[in-house]
DNA sequence: AAACAAGTATCATAATATAATACTTCGCCA
DNA sequence: TGGCGAAGTATTATATTATGATACTTGTTT
């Protein structure tokens, strides 16, 4: 794409193009045909014909043979299971997290810092829910998500400053927080409490709250998080009966603590 | 790698080379160098050098600045994440399995047929568990398991054959069925009883019952999968506790079954 | 049945991936 | 501390190989 890429003799265009077509695909767009591909990552039309044939040779995409249209294989899938191996948090939290869902009743997630965004790495739904809400690999904008400011309320203040007015926002709900000076007195809140809760930021009656993962410099990288309906909870009794486990299994992941 | 392949006008080569590159990671090898890289992708040092560096600038690979060394990134998450909505059956099937786990209290997981593997798509733990228990995108030997086995149960009589013959095996414990015919007797009795109950076959001492999930067709494609500690469990208390709801729910989300 | 759109195949051309090599940095051991 | 060796990084001439225009085929629509 841009020049000082294209220039570099150490950049291969062809497999930039490659993931350029798997990026294609997203929430929206599950199953996309040639002249679809082709539009959607501005690549020709043959370019786009070899690099979905060889996704397709190489099982990255599967081919409806009927209808001829691309979609993502079960080698996606995989690609996250390599993933859980790759990150040593993973394995850490993995049974706490299922104690704690177990013992509150409540949907569990683990989140990790992705640039300004949060990934949901981890989810342990106990109630039926929102699609989207049950499944890992999500990225959320990060100043409007409990875990996000959970993570940021850890951050030294200039750096705290910069994110609050750089990141990037987007309008989820009718009441998703746009308003960049509210964000930064819920998370100033967070760095008194040590916690972070928000309400309708991603969907309309989920309350979330989340406590920060820390690293042994007190810096978090991570946050486990617990979202709630609204109908069936208040504030004051997230923070009665969820926030001790919760802030008890943060603690417990947290490097540095002892082990098991 | 084959020379169909590379004659082919269609085939990108550099981006097959890329993902060699993506697929030199796995569950033992999480973070690579570029020699490792090199040495476990067959390629030339500068190749990879120029691969890798690619897919670090297209984020799919962190680079750790002190160690140079590669690791997985979060875009491999996201990729499960495009998956999951690509996937009909998981919308369909999730709030069920959510149901199933809160009702039975043990781990419940949804697997998909690839090839002559199975793939766990969707896992809801509720117990402490071996990690690679818990982790989705995780594709196990067919045969070897009750998900395999129930879903090989539905196939008319000489594909069951064919497979049963030619699918591959793996040792994964020291009572891992690798008889051929003691497997083909299991698939029979789940073509008669409608489930396949395992033992021992992946981790020792976890006893697994699994419903297949039937197309309209009647072949199976999917199965709900329920796996337990045999220290609290027996064949027979499966069989009372946990089978009947574990088929209505596969039956449910069985296509052409009545929604919710 | 005709017309069109989408998928597939072919090919000459030039762009670009290649791999040899040289350079730099880092860690190790004397 | 200093120097050796291995690993990572940068450069370049060469020819492999990706490109995209074009022609062909299929199958869908009116």
């Amino acid at each position: 794409m841009s020049t000082e890429k294209r220039q570099n003799t150490l950049f291969v265009g062809a497999l930039a193009k490659g993931l350029r077509v798997l990026r294609a695909f997203d929430e929206t767009h599950t199953e996309l045909s040639l002249t679809e591909l082709a539009a959607r990552t501005g690549l020709d039309k043959s370019a786009v014909q070899r690099l979905a044939n060889t996704l397709h040779l190489e099982g990255m995409l599967d081919k409806d043979p009927a209808t001829r249209r691309f979609r993502p294989s079960h080698a996606w899938l995989q690609m996250a299971y390599v993933y859980y191996w790759s990150d040593p948090l993973v394995a850490r939290a993995m049974p706490r997290l299922i104690e704690l869902s177990q013992q509150l009743g409540e949907t569990v997630n683990m989140a990790e810092l992705s640039g300004d965004h949060i990934i949901y790495v981890s989810r342990l739904p106990c109630k039926r829910t929102h699609f989207a809400a049950s499944v890992v690999g999500r990225r959320l904008p990060a100043l409007s998500t409990s875990a996000g400011r959970a993570i940021l309320s850890t951050f030294p203040a200039d750096e705290r400053a910069a994110a609050v007015e750089q990141w990037m926002l987007a309008r989820h709900t009718p009441h998703t927080t746009m308003d960049r000076s509210e964000i930064a007195a819920a998370i100033e809140e967070a760095v008194q409490q040590g916690y972070a809760v928000s309400r309708d930021q991603m969907i309309l009656n989920e309350m979330a709250i989340a406590a920060p993962i820390c690293g042994p410099d007190g810096r978090a990288f991570a946050a486990v998080q617990c979202s709630v309906s609204a109908h069936s909870w208040t504030a004051d009794k997230i923070r009665r009966n969820i926030l001790p486990a919760l802030q008890d299994t943060a603690n417990a992941i947290s490097p540095g603590a002892s082990r098991s």
